[in-house]
DNA sequence: CCCGTCCTCTGACCCTGGTCAGAGAAATCC
DNA sequence: GGATTTCTCTGACCAGGGTCAGAGGACGGG
């Protein structure tokens, strides 16, 4: 990697948080302490209080106080869990939610107030990059990690892409079709982001110097980052150490996005090679033998 | 402005201050406060405490504190100022240098980390990306403002011109042609980013409708923001407001992107219409008459 | 030479964010 | 029914960031 990127992408860091330090002291700040804040719009509808410490990662001790902090303030009710005595659950009262929504309206004010200055057409070009900075950091931090197929997580992927295959098939998909984590015979791969499982893919043994691709999958919330093309890349490099020259897959028609993916990723159509009834295409690729740079 | 492209800035926001939160508190929470972390990049190479202050805005008490702090550290020394005893310079030592150094190698690192799942052109991609948010968000920073041809800031901003003008013009430019505040018959535009003055430029009547625009400029370190064209536009509004159907304006062939910049807003050349020695080429645009939307 | 100003330092405070240990109520296991 | 676990709350602490008022040395103008 470059130096200066490394120099640049800081330098961005710099300006970005200077900036935005002077957005949310004057929108936050007005006059309640941070924590306090964000526990306001956190809370939303009603949150048992184990799922707030969760979700803001705060110490329980420090939780209570902050809560009590705006009960006096008479904006939230804390009662206790319906059906579970031990837990309790936070509600903002009417004025909570008044509270809450005036720090909303502020921060779009103030938000409108910055990009105001701008031309619609300029607004829209720093929107469209700040999504490209954003799905291009989300794809950095995935991590692609060889599991062994009986993993839990795996398995829940797969049942996730099954899911989902039942959906989009107009005949439906029979997750019985799923192949068993004992003949996954190559390498199943699983995408994490922030340790939460955001894609699978794995590999099979099909013949000598031959491997096929099964069951990628990307996770709805993790779609467009290009986690889909960097999962095939690295089915296609496991399956080349491994010692395969070619590569096969089969898809549905049903499955556009897959299709554009192989094709953009080399691969090109020949007849069919399997008995899967859910294979109405398939894919071939020669990848480079192990070994070779 | 659309409440969606609100909705997404602040959506960026939030997951981009996430990921740096853990990026800083990694790098420099690893064992020293943010405080004299930041103390040690910024006093550099010595430093008057009176700059530090300013540039970290920080109260003095505290900054005294902090210092303090660190020159029990060994890694700062503090000495009276050589000609103002009642000012002291801060002074890294050795072992401070090689501290900074070394929260510095750190931070590299850590980006290194961050950005090394992403291959080359990911990597530029995001970083492009980075540069376009940012011109951007500098440019949404800039305030255009009127005012008396008078004014100190102004001046100075056209003594700058004149000053670049003189390298720039193989004849050289000679400051005396700079239109006195006096002849400014229409408006002086002064852009401001964050206090700081960056561009400039007036309108003056030139005859009945007609109206000449002169001494557009930017500060170097504002250019490749768009702010020309958001000072030509202004000073074409302006003077359309004054009842102008016309905009000529002067300029010299050494000035390529300012010739670009007339021809990109639609000014196509004429025949030369003033005396200036400098003005050797002259451009016109029909600007809509005031109270036309 | 004196007085006001500039600059730094010190001590006294304050709040926020955050941790820790233990008490006590409710639920669950055995 | 008793022991254990789960969850919340309370009190005691702590550090970091930050403000304020005043002391005192150094400068500069008159």
């Amino acid at each position: 990697m470059e130096a200066d990127q490394i120099e640049r992408f800081r330098d961005f860091n710099r300006y970005y948080t200077r900036r935005l330090d002077l957005l949310s002291e004057n929108y936050l700040g007005q006059d309640r302490p941070l924590g306090q804040a964000r526990l306001l719009f956190e809370i939303g509808d009603g949150c048992d209080l184990r799922e707030l410490r969760a979700r803001l990662g705060l110490d329980s001790g420090y939780l209570s106080r902050l809560l009590r902090a705006l009960e006096e303030q008479g904006l939230v009710e804390v009662e206790p869990h319906p059906s579970d005595g031990r837990v309790r659950v936070a509600r903002l009262t009417t004025t909570g939610r008044r509270e809450r929504d005036d720090l909303d309206d502020r921060s779009r004010e103030r938000i409108a107030g910055l990009l105001g200055g701008l031309s619609d057409e300029q607004r829209a070009e720093l929107i469209a990059a700040q999504a490209r900075v954003q799905r291009l950091l989300r794809l950095a931090a995935v991590r692609v990690t060889a599991v062994p197929p009986a993993t839990e997580t795996a398995r829940e992927c797969l049942r996730r892409y099954a899911a989902e295959l039942n959906e989009r098939f107009p005949e439906g998909y029979d997750a019985a079709s799923l192949t068993p984590a004992a003949a996954v015979t190559g390498e199943q791969l699983l995408a994490g982001e922030e340790g939460r499982p955001v894609g699978c893919g794995l590999w099979t043994r099909l013949g000598p110097g031959v491997a096929e691709i099964r069951h990628l999958w990307v996770a709805p919330e993790a779609r467009g980052l290009g986690l889909g093309r960097l999962l095939l890349e690295r089915l296609e490099q496991g399956a080349a150490r491994d010692g395969a020259g070619t590569v096969r897959l089969g898809t549905h028609t049903a499955l556009t996005e897959a299709i554009a993916l192989y094709r953009r990723g080399g691969y090109h159509e020949i007849a069919d090679y399997s008995d899967s009834p859910y294979n109405q295409l398939a894919f071939e690729k020669r990848v480079r033998p192990a070994g070779t740079a």
